[in-house]
DNA sequence: GATGAATGAGGGTTCATTCAT
DNA sequence: AATGAATGAACCCTCATTCAT
C-alpha cells in the first residue's frame, strides 16, 4: 500500500505552473464548491491561461480527481491503517493511553487537511455511490486486522465486549460527529488537544469497563 | 407528527402545480444537488412548463429557499425544543428512560425529512455562514431551558455531572455521527430501532453513572 | 376629417378597466419605452390582472396603436390645420401676428402631448416607415392649401418670397429643433411663452423683410 | 478627419472578430434599435458564435456602451471644440464665411456618424439621464471660450448682439431641427451641399444684421 | 367581462473545452 | 508547454399570450 509519501510523488512530476493549478483547485473548491468554481476561477488564482488548465488534466472532473484521489486512495485509508497500528503497536500499554495518542494523532490528521476533507464531503454528499468504493477498501483493512488488534484488551478487561466492528462505529462515529460540523464551518479550526481530551473522556466511558478505567487514570 | 409540507402554512396557498414543482425540487436537489439540478429538469419532473416555475419562485435559488426555508426555521428548532420537552415533561421517570424515547423520536423524525436533510447538508457545506443565523437561535432555545432540564437529574443522580451544554454537545455530537453518514448516503434507510438501541446504550454509558444504569434496566 | 375630440370618441366606449389600461400604458411606454414595459407592469399600474389587458387590446402592438393612433391620425394632422387656419383665417392681420399666435398654439398643444410625443418619437426612430404614411398624408393637406396660404403675405411684403414648402420646412425645423430636446428630456416642461418669444424673435428674422418687421412691431 | 473607429484607441487593441462584433452592434442598434437586436443576430453578422460576444464585452449593455462612448465622450465634444476653433480662427474672415464653412464640416462629420448617431438618439429618448453627463461637459467647454469667439464679430458688427449662448442654442437647434429628421429616416442620406446652403442661408438671416450680409456678399 | 395560472419561445449569459499560434 | 480567442451547449429567466374558471 502507497503511504502519504507516495502519494504526492505523481503531483511532483507537474510542472510548477501545473502544481500552481492543482493548489488553485484545492483551494477553490474547498472554498467554493466543486461548481461554483469556473475553470477561469482556477485560472486566475493560478497564474495561468485558461488552456494551461486543461493542457495536463482533460477535464474539469479529472482535476477534481486529481486533487481528491490522493486523499481518498491513500490518506484516508493510511488514516485508518495508522490508528489500528497506534492501537496495537504497545500491546503493553493500557488500551485508554493507547486510544488517546491515536486518537490525537488522527485529529491532528485531518485537520490538516481540511481542504481536502472539505471537498470530499461535498461530493460524497452530491454523490454517495463515491464512497462505495472507499468503504469497501476500509471494511476489508479493517476487518482483517481490527478482530487480532481488539482481543487483546477485550482479554485484560481493558474494553468492552462489543463486537470489534462495532468499536470501530461507534469510534468513528463520535469523531465525525466532532470533526465534521467543524470541518464544514470552516472559519475556525478545532483546538486539537481540547477535543482530544473531550472525545476520549467521553469514549472511554463507552468503552473501558469502570474498574479498568480507574486503573488507568491512578497509573 | 408534522412533516415539512405541514409546517409550511404558505404552501396551501400554492396551485397544485406550484406544489408539485415544490416537491420535485425537493426531491432533485437532494438526489443531484441543487447545482445539477436545472429548471429544466424540475420543471419535467413537476409536469410543468419551465417558466412555470418561475411564476410564483421568483428565481431558482428563491426555490431552494423555499424548499429548506421551512426545515431551517420551524423543523429543525422544533427537534430541539421537542427534545428537551421529552426530557423534562415526566420528570417521574429515570433519565435513561425518557433519553430513549427522545433520541428514538428524533430519530425517527430525522429520517421522515431525510431529503431536506440532505439538501441542508449541501448548502451548509457550500455556505457554512447559513448555519450562523440557526445555531444562534438554537442556542438560545436550549440555553434558556436546558439548565433546569438537566439538573433535576443530576440530583438524582441518574445523569453525569457535567454542565448542561455539554451533554447536549455529546449527544448531538453522537447522534450525528450516526445519522450524517446515513442519510448521505440515500440508498439505504436506516432502521429506526436498530440505530435508536445502538446510540442510546452507547450515551448511557457515558452520561449515566453505573449504578444508577443497572437500576434502570432492571425497573 | 376627424377632430381630436372625435379621436377620443373610440376611447370612451371602453370600459373603464381598459381605459386605466390604456392610460396606463400611455404613460409607462413614455417613461421606459415600449420595449420596457412589460404586460404584467401595465396590468399593475392599471390595476388589473394581466389577463386583462389583451381582453379588449388583443396583443401588446395593438396597445402601442391605440395610444398612438388617435394621436398620430388625428392629433398631428389637425396641429398643421390648424397652424395654416391660424395663419390664414384673418388675413387683414400682419403674418408676423398671426405667426406668433399660430405658433404659441401649437407649442402648447404639443406640450401638453408631452408622452404621445415622446412614444412617437422613440417609435420613429426604431421604425422610421411609421413617418412614411403620416408624411404623405400631411404633405397633401399641407401642399393644397399652403400656396393661397402664404402668398398674400408675400404679394403685401411681410413674407419672404420663398417656395411656400421650404418656409413650412424651416418653420417645423426651428420648432422640432426647440422642441424635440425638451420633449425628450421629460424632466423639466418648457415655458410656453419664453419658447414662443425665442422661436418667434428668430423665425421672423429668417422670413420676414427687415422693413416688414419694423412695421410690425411698431403696430 | 477622424471617425467613430479611429478615435478609440482601444479598438486597437481587439481582435478581428471582437471588431466585427462591435460593427455588426452598430449596423443593428442603428437598424433595429437596442432592444430588438439579439446578441445571436450580432454573432450572426459577426459571424460568430454567440459566447464570443460575450467574451470581451461582458454583458450586451457594456457592448452598446462600447459602441456608444467614444462617440458621446469623444467625437460629440470635438465637433463642438472644432466648431468654435473653425470659427475663430481665422478672425480677419467675415463671420458669414467662417459659419458657412463651420456648418458644412459638421453637417458632413455628423453624416459620417448617422449611425452612432441614430443610436444615440434612441437612448436619450429612453433615457434623458444620459444626456446629463455630456450636456455638463459641453456647457463647460463651450461657456468659457464661446465669448471671446464672438464679441471680435460682434465689434465689427457682422453678428447680432445677444448673449453668446443665445447663438450657440439657435445654431446648434436650427442644426438639429434640420438633421435629427433625416437621421432617424435612414433611408435617404442628407445632400450635405444643398442643405448647408439651407441652413446657413436662414442662420444668416437671423444671425447677422442686414447690412453686413450684403456687405458679405459683395465680398 | 375579468381573472391569474400556465405556457413555451426566445433572451442574455456562463462555462468547460478546443485549437491555432 | 503555454496561451487566450473562439466555441456552442446549456443554463436561468422574462414575457406576450392563452384559457379554464
Amino acid at each position: 500500500m502507497k503511504t502519504l509519501f507516495d502519494a504526492n510523488i505523481d503531483n511532483s512530476s507537474l510542472s510548477i505552473k501545473q502544481q500552481s493549478v492543482l493548489k488553485a483547485s484545492l483551494i477553490l473548491f474547498a472554498e467554493k464548491g466543486y461548481e461554483n468554481t469556473s475553470t477561469q476561477d482556477i485560472a486566475k488564482l493560478a497564474g495561468c491561461a485558461e488552456g494551461t488548465v486543461f493542457k495536463h488534466f482533460k477535464t474539469k472532473d479529472a482535476l477534481l480527481k486529481a486533487v481528491l484521489d490522493p486523499f481518498v486512495n491513500d490518506i484516508l485509508p493510511q488514516v485508518i491503517v495508522d490508528f489500528l497500528k497506534d492501537l496495537s503497536g504497545q500491546p503493553e500499554e493500557h488500551f485508554a493511553v493507547l486510544l488517546r495518542y491515536a486518537v490525537r494523532d488522527r485529529i491532528k490528521y485531518i485537520m490538516e487537511n481540511r481542504q481536502e476533507m472539505r471537498i470530499f464531503i461535498q461530493e460524497i454528499v452530491k454523490n454517495p455511490s463515491m464512497l462505495e468504493g472507499l468503504t469497501s477498501r476500509l471494511v476489508l483493512v479493517i476487518e482483517t486486522s481490527v478482530n487480532q488488534v481488539f482481543s487483546c484488551y477485550q482479554a485484560r478487561g481493558e474494553l468492552v465486549d462489543w463486537d470489534a466492528m462495532r468499536i470501530i462505529r461507534t469510534i468513528s462515529g463520535v469523531l465525525l460527529g466532532y470533526l465534521i460540523p467543524n470541518i464544514v464551518m470552516s472559519s475556525k479550526p478545532l483546538d486539537v488537544d481540547e477535543t482530544t481530551n473531550e472525545i476520549v473522556e467521553f469514549l472511554l466511558q463507552g468503552l473501558v469497563p469502570a474498574e479498568a478505567r480507574d486503573e488507568a487514570e491512578t497509573r
